[in-house]
Order: C-alpha cells, then structure tokens, then sequence
DNA sequence: CTGAAAGCGCTTACAG
DNA sequence: CTGAAAGCGCTTACAG
C-alpha cells in the first residue's frame, strides 16, 4: 500500500503538502495540486483509515442502531438502512452496524474509542431509552422518528400527518364520502411508534374539517383476523367507498383478495389508495402511493 | 477521553505494561494485571480506534456487503446481518455495511486505507462477481453461499441438499407416498442462487431413492399466480398428501389460505412441512422447521 | 516481569 | 505558496 510520503515522493513535494493538496484544507497552487492528484492516482494511494482518525479529529465513521422489533417491517427497515449507508458515502462517511444487543453499551463503547464521528438513530419510539443516551454523548446523533423530548436533538422524520392529510383530501375531491383507513398492526401502535398515530391524526383532521365519515381497522399480520375486521366494516351501515391503507404489504395482498372474493371491484366499487408505506408494489393494482417529507 | 497514559499513571506503570495488561499479548504479574484493570475501569477506559488501528495491523472491523436483489426476502436478509453483526461482536469485531453501489468499488477503498480486517459476502451467486475481486484482496474474506469457482475462498454456507432429503425423510416415516415441493420463485433459480437448488436436489434424490413421487412449483410473490398452480397440483391424478414450503412467508400464507379454502385440513388431509426458509412462524400452523448447517 | 523508545501514517499549527 | 516537525495514542521489538 502506498503512503502518503511514496506520493509526496513521487510528486517531489512534501508530505504536508500532498495532505492539504488532497484534503483541499489549504489553497495549493493548480500546478502542484495536478501533480499530487495524479501522483496519488498512479500509485492508487488511499489514506490510512487508522492514520486519519489519529491525525485528525474525523474517524469518517458513523453508528447506526436500527433495531429490529417485532413488528418491524423488514423491507422498509432495509430500505431505510441502504438509502443511510448510500447517502453516507456522498460525504465520504462509512457506516458501522450496530444491534440492539448493545444497542446502550456498544454506543459508548464506539464513541469512547472514538470509532465514530456520529449516531444514527433508526425507529426512534415516543419513550426509546437510546435518546437519553446519546443525548449525554460528546458526539452528535440525530433521530429518525420523533421521541416525546426533543431537547437538544435533531429529529428528522417523514410528515406522516400530511400523509394522512392528503389522502383524505385526494378521496374527497373524487367524490367519496365514507372513507376507511386501514392502520398498522395494533402492537405497533402500543410500543410508541408515533408514525401511524400522526398519520391517523392527520387522516381523522381532514375528514372532520370536511364532514367525511371515517371508520378505522387495524392492520394485522394474520390473514384471518384482517378479513375479518373488513367483514365487519363492509356491514356496516354506511361502508366506506374508499379504503386508505397504511398496513403493509401483506395487509394489501389481503385487502386485495378479500375485496375479489367479495365481488368488489377496484375502483369502480371500491377505491384504494396506499399511504405512508414503502415497498415494491409490483405486484398489486394499487392506484397510488403518496409520502411527503418534512425536517 | 482516558488515554492508555492516564491508565499507566493511575495504575502506576509503564504504557507498555497497560498495553500488554489488556490485551494480553505478553504475560503480566497478577498483581499488576489486577492494579491495571481497576485503573481502566475507574478511568473507563477504552482505547483509541485509530491508535489501536495505527499502532497494531488490525482495525477490528469487518466489511459486509449484502446486496439487495429484487427477490432477496428482507426478512432472511436481516436475520442473517443481524447474527453477523452478533456473531462479530464476541470476537471484538465491529460491522461496516457495504451497499451494492460500492460493491466492487468500495472493497477495495475499505481494504486499500486498511479500514477492514476482513470481508464477508452475503448471498453469493453461483457467477458472484464480488467473488473474483476478493480473490485478488490481500486481507481474508469468505463467502456465505457457494460460488461455481471456490478456488482460495473459504465458502460457508446451509446444507440445503441435507435439508431436502431430511424433509423427505420425515414425511416418508410418516407413509407419505406422493410430495410436492413448493419451492423459491422462479427467477432465484434464473439468478444463479445455489440454495433452493441443492435443496430441490436434494428433495428429488432423497425421494427417488424411496420410490416416492414428486412433484414441484415454484413459489409466487403474486397470490393468484400461486393458486392457480397449487389448482392445478392438486387435480393431478396422483395428488401429493405432503407438501414441502421452500418458499417465502407470503407464500406459506398463501398455501395456508388455499387450503383452507378448498377444504383440505392439515394435518388430516394434507401435511405441511416448513424446509430451510428462516422467519416468524407464530401467524402459521406449520408443523415444523429444518435447517442443518455444514462447512 | 517490566520499561524506555521507536514507529505506525496521517493532520496541523508554526515558520518562512 | 510550501516545508520541517510535533503530535495524535497506540503496539511491539529491544533491553534489562
């Protein structure tokens, strides 16, 4: 492996100046700075990671804790951890994997042995016992999810409220006057998740500002269960025109097969529209999949 | 931070006597181990990453790179990062995630600035190109999933030929004379994936040498796709009394449903036997579940 | 059984 | 615009 002073060589300058040439922490003159670039290109130079971290103040290393619960979608976890890892690397960053077995300990330990420059905080729960610790932690950390206590983090989040919002609003200006959503399993709701609830909130808002009818079901990983509930909601008195859902993938396969068998037809007996979730749709007819952002 | 000089001073040694204290490459007094412990755990102490990566030939760190193809199953995916991750742990061992981007890219960043000790591939294709770019890494590497050329590699990977014969094994104990296998989707067999074919291997071989008859299906991430061939399965003339789920969870359910629908109770009418896939049984009722390992 | 010291390969004040 | 040198915090021969 070539060194920085094999390229400081190659070029015939000094090993300081092929730092600030490469780092670009110092103005270099053009003529210099070409005959590094291309001295450390010949000699496939790369820093020393250990180096750099001791140098420097950067390990380029962040920590993720992204816990896996029980009613954790796989896929959207999965998808959430590779958009982090890819987004990382544009900033030069690599990305440590940590688990939820040391979810409290393995973040000291990393911070202490100054492994990493940052945390990242994956399905951040209303009370998740991981923000009171990084919180104390001398290095930055945001979340991804909304704790109840905010105080000197940064959170970021999808605005799931508005998830809720517009989906009412689309269903309302097609006419629909009874509308039902279709919510995460129930133990989702119970552990702290607050998505779901900004969501219905946002849902239960916008059909109480419009006068629309609203009924609610819960998602449920068992076939059975959610056809079930769905029978009850089709007998209702009023059953919904339109059907929001906010369950996974599987919740979607069974609405779609139970409305079939049913002998409702989508979309001219019944709409659906799928809100605030995230994985391949390749295989449903589902219309439309809405989710905006926010900070 | 405590540094290793804060520890010698406390314990009232020489950094080098720490140093061999706690790692354990050189045999220290009791006395003095004991004194250099209790000064460690007072100062909490954890040594610098980038020194130790600096100072030593080890970053303890492991590269993963665990790609995403359009049919990996989240699910199996995870569990098998998260063992990782565990397992790597026990060894002192953090987890860098590679994404697919930097497959190829970014093995050799990590391994060039001496980020990583070694490289795990997860799920390797029959063709995986990662594999000829290990090959000419000079840091350790092995595969999970065997490659067509294992030429200096050290593979490891589930027996799934074992798992095949064993599920025919237990079926034929029970007198099943007709079983069909319901296996992986059709594209995973087309990508080169190893596993669902050494387990249809094994399936077929273990039943021929008994004289049973077979029958097979690939598995569908599309439920009436699925139906439709499970419909057809069972208006053969010689209808399998035993089914073999080598297919996602989604296609168990789909299975499960079908049956129930058609009025086939398990086990009266037909058995249900669960054969080298990996996620949460609790929503089923399938009997059992078996995966063997082998080197 | 233990210590003084070189060295790992960078970054970054300090000088010119 | 550039260089010589200190220093980051470890590990590990070298000495005793």
């Amino acid at each position: 492996m070539a060194t920085i002073h094999d390229v400081a060589h190659e070029a015939g300058v000094s090993i300081s100046t092929v730092s600030y040439a490469l780092t670009g922490k110092r103005s270099v003159s053009e003529a210099t700075r070409k005959r590094v670039e291309e001295a450390a290109l010949t000699l496939k130079y790369l820093p020393n990671a250990g180096a750099r971290m001791m140098g420097g103040t950067r390990s380029h290393i962040f920590a993720l804790t992204a816990p896996m619960r029980h009613d954790t979608n796989p896929a959207v976890h999965m998808s959430f951890v590779l958009s982090l890892v890819n987004e990382a690397r544009k900033f030069d960053y690599d990305v440590l994997l940590m688990t939820e077995d040391e979810a409290t300990r393995g973040l000291e330990r990393v911070t202490k042995s100054r492994l990493v420059d940052g945390i990242i905080l994956l399905d951040v729960a209303a009370d998740d016992e991981r923000v009171e610790l990084v919180r104390d932690l001398p290095i930055p950390s945001i979340t991804i999810g909304v704790p109840d206590n905010t105080d000197g983090l940064i959170c970021v989040d999808l605005d799931f409220r508005a998830v809720g919002e517009i989906a009412v609003r689309t269903l309302a200006e097609y006419g629909h006057r009874s509308i039902a959503l279709v919510g995460q399993a129930e133990e989702t709701y119970g552990r702290g998740a607050t998505f779901p609830l900004r969501l219905r909130n946002g849902f239960d808002e916008a059909a109480a500002r419009r006068g629309i009818n609203t009924h609610f079901v819960f998602g449920d990983s068992n076939g059975g269960r959610l056809r079930a509930r769905l029978e009850d909601l089709f007998n209702k008195e009023h059953p919904p025109t339109a059907l929001v859902l906010n369950c996974d993938e599987f919740g979607h396969k069974t609405v779609e097969s139970y409305l079939a068998a049913k002998g409702l037809r989508v979309p001219d007996d019944v709409s659906l529209l799928s809100a605030g979730t995230s994985f391949d749709m390749d295989e449903l007819d589902i219309p439309l999949d809405t989710i905006d952002r926010n900070y």
